[in-house]
RNA sequence: GCGGACGUGGCGAAAUCGGUAGACGCUGCCGACUUAAAAUCGGCUUCCUUCGGAGUACGGGUUCGAGUCCCGUCGUCCGCACCA
């Protein structure tokens, strides 16, 4: 028998499955539909094991649920827009698109390579026309709907570059590229009104069952939804109209006030600063701090104080200092809180350093005295004390007499808070869509007329100057007003590229050339069935993914709520690491044995980390499939370790599973038709098609391999026989989602009909399913003592005779009689002696 | 600091409901085939000195019985980070 030839197989099948068209999706399929799809690339030049690993998974779901008679959609495409394409373009000179397109070719054939059963008819790039260009036109379908605005904000901005930064491209305060000090400066920016939507976000995570819990308490601490109360200190002297508002959770702690706090960019605080230095001055050293976790970390909490107090709401002879203090932020609630130091940490840690009354409010157990001792506020459940009317409530009942009273007496009232802030998706970039807006000095900001769609990138752009091209170049933004016809300018900031990936899936399913979907399409393939991707993505994707969609329900153009039915975030590819004794990292084919081939000197092996280009473990999936051809690799990444915990790369590990694909030809195609049957192998065959099937759907692909191992030796040791014959079939049906090319190869030379790509899934036969004998454990005080072979469904008594009939449990008992005996049918026996 | 997950052989791991711990793979060792090697095939591979015992991070608890449930400790990883 011939070795199989993995190359020369996965060229002949990849041909053969593109020009069947096999894999692309029929929108009029009468049968059920599936929707499995992965997070599409960004095209940074070649793929990299985890895109792999990534799309072998959904690659298996894919192919399985064929098998199984579905009509299944897995496209794939490229989130081509953002800004390593610009980084390219300065360091190269080449157009960002050119540099784009030139990767998304490379990369499309290293995953054509791979043989994953996707539908490339339904191929997108983010960075064409022909994709942004229906953006554009559903933005301003949201902008008609009332869900953009324009509003000045701050933002991160680069001096040097002459740029706006995202936070994560902020290190310690200093440009990630040019290393120049940030300044926050105001610019008008557009936002997405993703708060009109935060209780919707939050309340629909209930409904996804089939996402990761992880991922919906992300979603959830991310949106921070909290109830309080929004009430009014009146500034004293009295008689004057000026107020602070503050915002607490605690209000049933309010007879424990000892202060308030507002931000250092408060307006009462901004006031201050007009008229007094030092106010002026501790406002600027808040400011100078940086907002880096680090930081934060170790940062002393500072005040000011104002000299300005203000009156208790339930007191007015009761007043209050006001101060300036670094910690409060003026995004969140209003920008001022109370401060009640008995029971807030923070709020202890500023009273005691401010020689502030430190008052406590509620009991904790016995303790009611009234001046709070120790280092710790006490947040926990307790009885109101030392707070007039509310004294004896519990926690939540002085809460609702507090926001009660509030609301009665008009000074404040109940509210609910969000952490979520609306969505800025101006970048002030090049590469990205367009925004479809023109500026008029009349007519204000106007929307690009419907006709003149698409507003495309201009062609002739430079990046040899820091600063947006599309700002600076001569003639692209110079148009007339589209409402009056005076002389205007577009709008040159473009959209953040997360708009790009917040509705791609639709078009996936939907992709008329004169509209962004067809409704009716788009919802026969929605919602996604499985997602799959990684975890990095848990929170802003997904966020405005599902933003995106419910804000297309809202304005009435698509009847999907949830835009990803099922969810699965799956770990990463991990490799060794290895370093010189000078400390240089090493890259994995400079190493062998321990020893630096090019020095021989001996190498420090570290720990198993994330592939990354810094530390050198990166592992190039191409010349690995060119040595042991696609099925090897897709084995390999579908091994051993669980789908949603990492995956570390091996050498032996690639061989283990070059060897499995060697031994699957062997089997499936040195098979001879014996006679006779052979009754176990089949049972084996039909409860492995029953398992298999369940392992992947539950996306449990290494246990789904263990299995097929198992069914693999058991095929190996068996005479031939019908049913070994049969169970070799089964078997190739069972593996061919994994290692497609070989399977196909194998069917062809069985003689099979058509592709096995087409093939169905084995029935199972219930009946093999049963089993007539169990494996029964006799244990000895919870101790295992001896097993026994036992008809199915035998009767207690007939088990517990059985055991003690058995001599390991008579030598053990050493003639005495069991207590007690406690049977679990076709299970176990246990006597306690 | 807050929130969450996890901790099982030399390694990746499995163990459906509290019921035979370590399936399956990797590594390693022994053997067969071979002039030899590769490939392939067979066997062994949790620990301890044998009978036997111990063992799922550690310490307790519940139970006839705990990797699984409860309490505490330690450790690792992830998310958020002054959120009032």
């Amino acid at each position: 028998m011939s070795r199989y030839n993995a190359l020369k197989a996965d060229a002949h099948w990849q041909g053969e499955w593109d020009a069947r068209r096999t894999f692309a999706a029929d929108d009029h399929s009468p049968k059920p539909r599936a929707y499995v799809l992965e997070m599409f690339p960004y095209p940074s030049g070649r793929i990299h094991m985890g895109h792999v690993r990534n799309y072998t998974m959904g690659d298996v779901l894919a192919r399985y649920r064929r098998m199984t008679g579905h009509e299944v959609l897995h496209p794939m495409g490229w989130d081509a827009f953002g800004m390593p394409a610009e980084n390219a373009a300065m360091e190269k000179g080449t157009h960002p698109g050119t540099w784009t397109r030139a990767n998304i070719a490379t990369m499309k054939a290293q995953l054509k390579r791979l043989g994953f059963a996707l539908d490339w008819t339904r191929e997108l790039a983010t960075c064409e026309p022909d994709y942004y260009g229906h953006e554009q036109a559903l933005f301003l379908d949201l902008f008609a709907g009332g869900l953009v605005y324009r509003k000045e904000s701050a933002v991160n901005w680069d001096p040097v570059d002459m740029t706006v930064l995202a936070n994560e491209q902020v290190i310690d305060g200093r440009g990630w590229r040019s290393g120049a000090l940030v300044e926050k400066r105001k610019l008008n920016q557009w936002f997405l009104k993703i708060t009109d939507f935060a209780d919707d976000l939050l309340d629909g995570l209930a409904e996804l069952k089939d996402w990761p819990d992880k991922v919906r308490l992300m979603q959830e601490n991310w949106i921070g939804r909290s109830q309080g109360l929004t009430f009014s200190f009146q500034l004293l002297p009295a008689g004057g109209e000026e107020r602070i508002d503050v915002y607490s959770t605690r209000p049933d702690t309010i007879f424990g006030a000892s202060f308030v706090a507002i931000a250092a960019d408060h307006p009462i605080a901004r006031a201050l600063a007009e008229t007094r230095e030092d106010a002026a001055e501790f406002i600027a050293r808040c400011k100078a701090g940086g907002t880096t976790a680090a930081e934060l970390e170790t940062q002393e909490k500072l005040g000011f104080d104002t000299g300005l107090t203000v009156r208790h709401p339930f007191d007015p002879a009761w007043t209050l200092p006001v101060y300036i203090a670094n910690f409060v932020l003026m995004e969140y609630g209003t920008g001022a809180v109370m401060g009640v130091p008995a029971h807030d940490q923070r709020d202890l840690d500023f009273a005691r350093k401010y020689g502030l009354a430190v008052r406590r409010v509620v009991s904790d157990g016995d303790r009611t005295d009234p001046v709070f001792e120790g280092d710790e506020a006490y947040t926990g459940p307790g009885t109101i004390v030392n707070s007039h009317v509310l004294d004896g409530m519990d926690v939540a009942e002085a809460k609702r007499a507090v926001i009660e009273r509030a609301e009665a007496e008009g000074w404040g009232s109940g509210t609910t808070v969000y952490r979520l802030r609306d969505w800025g998706v101006s970048r002030q970039r090049y590469w990205g869509t367009p925004i479809p807006i023109i500026h008029c000095a009349a007519c204000g900001a106007v929307p690009v007329p419907r006709e003149q769609l698409p507003v495309t990138l201009p062609e002739d752009v430079t990046f040899d100057v820091p600063g947006n091209p599309l700002d600076r170049h001569p003639t692209w933004k110079h148009v007339a007003c589209p409402s009056c016809g005076a002389d205007a300018v577009r709008e040159t900031d473009t959209l953040d590229t997360f708009v790009d990936s917040s509705w791609y899936f639709i078009r996936f399913a939907s992709q008329p050339d004169d509209r962004p979907f067809d409704r009716a399409v788009a919802e026969r393939w929605l919602p996604v069935g499985q997602y799959i991707g990684g975890v990095e993505h848990a929170i802003l994707h997904l966020l405005y993914a599902r933003f995106w969609t419910r804000a297309l329900k809202h304005i009435g153009r698509l009847d999907i709520a949830e835009p990803f039915a099922g969810l699965f975030t799956q770990g990463m590819v991990t490799h060794e690491t290895y370093r010189a004794e000078d400390g240089r990292w090493l890259s994995p084919p400079e190493v062998a044995d321990g020893i630096e081939i090019a020095t021989g000197a001996p190498v420090t092996i570290g720990r198993v980390e994330k592939m990354s280009k810094s530390k050198k473990n990166t592992v190039d999936p191409e010349p690995i499939v060119d040595q042991y051809g696609a099925d090897a690799v897709r084995w390999f990444m579908l091994s051993d370790s669980p789908p949603e915990r990492d995956l570390p790369w091996s050498e032996a590990g690639i061989e283990g599973a070059w060897r499995f694909v060697q031994r699957l030809w062997r089997i499936v195609t040195t098979d001879a038709e014996g006679e006779g049957g052979d009754i176990a192998l089949r049972k084996l065959a039909h409860r492995t098609v029953r398992d298999v099937a369940a392992d992947i759907e539950a996306l449990q692909f290494n246990k789904a391999v263990a299995r097929l191992y198992t069914l693999a030796s058991a095929i190996e040791k068996a005479q031939p026989s019908a049913d070994r014959h049969a169970a070799a079939h089964t078997l190739l049906l069972l593996t061919a989602p994994m290692v497609p090319h070989v399977a196909e190869e194998a069917w062809a030379a069985r003689g099979g009909a058509g592709l096995i790509a087409d093939a169905a899934w084995p029935e199972i036969d219930p009946a093999m399913l049963v089993d007539d004998e169990v494996t029964v454990a006799v244990q000895i005080n919870g101790k295992l003592r001896d097993t026994l072979t036992l008809p199915k469904g035998a009767p207690k008594e007939a088990l517990e005779a059985a055991a003690l009939a058995s001599d390991k449990i008579v030598r053990a008992l050493e003639g005495k009689a069991p207590r007690k005996v406690i049977v679990v049918p076709d299970r176990l026996v246990n006597l306690v002696a």
